[in-house]
DNA sequence: GCGGCGGTTTGACTTTTGTCACACCCCGTG
DNA sequence: CACGGGGTGTGACAAAAGTCAAACCGCCGC
């Protein structure tokens, strides 16, 4: 916590710069180095925190469609990235979106359950540095191993590490292979007391898996295509957290979910504020049972999928 | 709350320049417009708080000095200010410490009370404009005339509007004629409700007050030198939002406290942040009051003041 | 004691940003 | 309809910031 004395300069430079608006060379000046040091030390400053520049994200909330969405839907926030930009990536714009927001939704002292997958270490990846000492930063289910670096503990790690927060990860793996080993290990009290910390925290980060052959849970070997498949039959809508969720968002008593080490979902749903980020415009089914399920309170989503949400929104409430 | 149509370009400009890293001439090219008119719109959008940036105040929180004196008084968290730096301005050093650890203190949605003063009101100078919406920040005391803007009133609505906040202010004078007025007038039911709104306030700002004959109170005419002094004899040790507490920092039945419309001090004291700054070195004897009364949790003095405090605390607390 | 290796620091150069005077435009007024 | 403010937008220039190769420094092993 204290401030390293190499990181002192780094401090000192920072503030006469940013705060007092001196100018570099002045604060050469006072500090006794060269110019170039200075910007140097504050490109440091800049990469660890210690400076923090932030842009609202009101540009994205402001979308009359973000209104007719929270209005339609009932959630309390939701932020829409156009699709159509020719110049900017969109692709790439999503995550930087989301990373704003979670940004935002983060208070001082808070714990944060994060979960896992593609979007999140998207958003991990471009997430700004920040001095947020007092955070914590939990992993919301046990591991499995993913590509890239989409595991579970990283996606925890890296968003700790970017906010200068503390991280907490889970020593499990997501999945077992008997339901009784799943129970044993989650009456370990390690296990045990890190899930009912979870009930703890104010704000989750996640995104909805789909239930095709292609998901996640298939491809990191969690289940099989077709075990996956008739999951899909018996009603599977979505994953969160790694447990599937059926079409209206309930959990579902199967062998897998039974078989998992991961948030118990009513907990879930009684943190206040749950930021879910789709970059997919396939994941509509998933967003949409995810909604339902009470898993969402701050939405990201494209422009399309927002128009999708919308007009589809009675059709699919009314079905349940 | 929504984004003006005129805003709407400030905001894709800093979106694209801050968080994009883009810079200011391809900006202007996606926008369609000059680089210079770029370079206005970053201006403005930095000065409305749509871009906010801000630096760790830890470097002040990281003196041994402060570890010390939060240690031996029991405070939460002191930030001290050198008072010797020869090349800066060290007067106009402490507003802008504690405008920043001010701002480090908030949090979304947080309630604020805030006093008055000249202190105050350098502090309310120099905070940087922020996005704060859904902050609110209340007076904790009525109104009186004060020289330059240290009017209550003024102190309040600077910072909320700074802060792009809920200003909400207390239309009644600090003092009234006679008790049974003041009375009366904390009866009303907008003045009562006000004042049992500062419960809910998860933050307060505010300095002490001296009691000398040239104390903000004489000054402003709400007591003459004669009373002050007088109270000075009978035991007063400072002033708290208006209201004179004695060397130990409890309430003084006092005629003056009586025909006082201010927020209750038992009510103050159950606030998780009591923020205190004290610029001037004379306010040693109310500082200590004031930290024996619990009217401080986070404290931001000078160097000299913290030396003070630490050498002298056993013997001022052993007296009590 | 010397060579080499990681890192920081610096001077010199290039690129980017800030600024300011002037052009422009909209709108209300004489 | 001409006039005159107040505010915006712009081109050109000056100022500031970013960058990079080379120098430097402390430290270790030989």
């Amino acid at each position: 916590m204290p401030v390293r004395s190499t990181d002192q300069i780094l401090h000192k430079a920072a503030w006469l710069y940013y705060t007092h608006g001196l100018r570099q060379d002045e604060v050469a000046k006072q500090l006794g180095i060269s110019r170039a040091s200075v910007a140097m030390y504050l490109r440091r400053a800049r990469e660890t925190g210690i400076v923090s520049i932030s842009t609202s994200t009101q540009l994205f909330a402001d979308d009359v469609l973000a209104r007719e969405l929270e209005d339609t839907t009932g959630l309390a926030s939701v932020w829409i990235v156009p699709e159509d930009r020719h110049a900017m990536d969109s692709a790439a714009e999503m995550p930087v979106v989301a990373a704003a927001v979670f940004l935002e939704l983060i208070k001082k002292g808070d714990r944060i359950g994060v979960a896992w997958g593609r979007t999140v270490y998207h958003l991990a990846d471009v997430l700004p540095y920040a001095d947020l000492q007092g955070v914590t930063v939990m992993q919301l289910c046990g591991n499995l191993g993913a590509p890239y670096n989409y595991r579970p503990d990283q996606c925890t790690t890296e968003i700790a590490r970017r906010l200068n927060a503390e991280g907490i990860n889970i020593y499990a793996p997501l999945v077992l292979g008997s339901e009784r080993l799943a129970d044993e290990l989650r009456g370990e009290p390690v296990i045990r007391e890190q899930l009912a910390a979870i009930s703890d925290c104010q704000l989750v980060l996640y995104s909805v898996g789909g239930c095709e052959s292609d998901s996640h849970l298939v491809r990191c070997g969690a289940l099989t295509a077709d075990e996956m498949h008739a999951l899909g039959k018996a009603g599977a809508g979505g994953v969160i957290a790694g447990q599937i969720i059926d079409r209206n968002g309930r959990w579902m008593d199967c062998a897998h979910n039974r078989r998992c080490i991961s948030a118990d979902l009513d907990t879930i749903r009684t943190i206040p504020k749950r930021m879910m980020v789709v970059e997919e415009d396939a994941k509509f089914e998933p967003l949409v049972a995810a909604i339902k399920g009470g898993f969402v309170s701050h939405l990201v989503v494209t422009t399309s999928m927002a128009r999708r949400l919308l007009s589809r929104w009675n059709e699919v409430t009314d079905a349940a």
